[in-house]
DNA sequence: CGACAGGTTGAGTGAGCTCAAGTCGGGTGG
DNA sequence: CCACCCGACTTGAGCTCACTCAACCTGTCG
């Protein structure tokens, strides 16, 4: 416990009045800052991360481009922080006349994806398995990155683990056995293919159960054709 | 796992446009129909709750007296049932033009707690023992409750299990753990007095170094003075 | 009175945590 | 160029906490 969270220095580097930049670790507010304003990301990766008073903590949330984050008031929750070097552009907090403005985009629509977010969140950790939470991880990170082939995993273990409630070993071991067991190919740690969505989705949702018997043949989608479970979390 | 989710008649007993009653164990509306109004609550107990497709549930939050509910779209992502009997005024949906109409309160404000309580509950799950998530559990509950002296927990261990991602059994046996050291008292399942908040709020918070030497002597206050964890997930 | 639902408690098991090496790649300095 | 270090990752061994299985208790209802 107690992991470091990246050097603090919060060195802005202002580009214009609303875009910034931050670089790989830096912080971008503090949890407990006032909540003046929110960010969508131009490019890059952020974290927003939750401390408990013990230092352990729960990242609440990634986000890529054209994401928005740091919607919550009258303080923030989680603190927001660079997982790669990110350009930001920052919208001044003015809710309550926002339409007047015209240049705020709709705050009620970014309201609803903020929860969202959080309610995909919550689906994560409210499933039981290590296995169950990695591959839920694993294909929703794929979706958002709108990903064929392999993704381009931007964060840590460290950070994957702090977002799923578990260890870096079971997110390590986690990887391992997918990718022994064929569903997954690891290609360097941050770089991971999908070799078989079926197989994710069915340990997604409880299906452990799912032995040797698909291994050299990947007709994976035979098994539960109608797969309709609730397509939740489209944070964008 | 598979545990029923109360009977499923919806039989709802309309009392006015806008005013509903639902009895104890009532569905309000299920996850997946489209989100064609939110509500607020008159009086008693609701749950929202998230089903798997194993079977297995995750209650994503408890809503009592004047909270609101069902704000996320376009489909509800978890059902929503009575704990108790309850009484609702329900909401149709119009935050487009939302101010126009005057009558639907603020969604503004509505779609931020619904953050909030999301957030309390990512925070909830974002502990790692039984013990801190029952503590954080009952002191949030007895707050949003407004207590003095004993609560009157509406919900069954059942409930408490899927909102904290644990079982009935873990549930009931920290609960007694917590009555034999002292911080608690259950004067029956449903009823339980906060005696220790003080020694609740260490535990919620990763201190379960808590051992006896303080079983006596209720000299709480002393114990890490400056407590300034941030108040989270204020839901009103 | 029996049936049943909700709750408590015990015994044993196992998934994930802790502790501890060990590997790999990139940077830095002699 | 190689030695060295450092951070990120992987892997093994053992332990522990929460789950599973099972029994039992209590109050309610027909």
């Amino acid at each position: 416990m107690l992991r470091l969270c990246g050097q603090q220095g919060t060195a802005r580097m202002r580009v214009s009045e609303t875009v910034l930049k931050f670089r790989k670790g830096e912080m971008i507010y503090a949890q407990g800052d006032p909540a003046t304003d929110w960010f969508e990301v131009v490019s890059g990766t952020v974290r927003t991360c939750h401390l408990y008073s013990d230092g352990h903590r729960q990242l609440t949330g990634f986000f890529y481009t054209s994401d928005v984050f740091g919607v919550e008031t009258p303080y923030y929750q989680s603190s927001a922080e660079a997982v790669t070097a990110v350009t930001l552009r920052r919208c001044m907090r003015s809710f309550g006349q926002a339409d007047q403005l015209g240049e705020v985009a709709a705050p009620l629509g970014i309201l609803q994806s903020a929860l969202s977010n959080a309610q995909a969140c919550i689906f994560l950790l409210g499933r039981r398995t290590a296995t169950e939470r990695v591959a839920a991880f694993l294909l929703a990170t794929a979706r958002r990155l709108g990903v064929r082939g392999s993704i381009r995993l931007p964060m840590s273990r460290s950070d994957i683990a702090d977002h799923l409630g578990l260890t870096i070993h079971t997110v390590s071991r986690t990887l391992s056995e997918l990718s022994r067991r064929g569903f997954i190919a690891l290609d360097g740690p941050q770089s991971i293919t999908l070799c078989s969505p079926e197989a994710l989705r069915q340990l997604a949702e409880g299906g452990d159960d799912i032995i040797e018997s698909r291994l050299p043949s990947p007709s994976a989608s035979l098994m539960r054709p109608g797969n309709a479970a609730l397509v939740y979390g489209a944070q964008s």
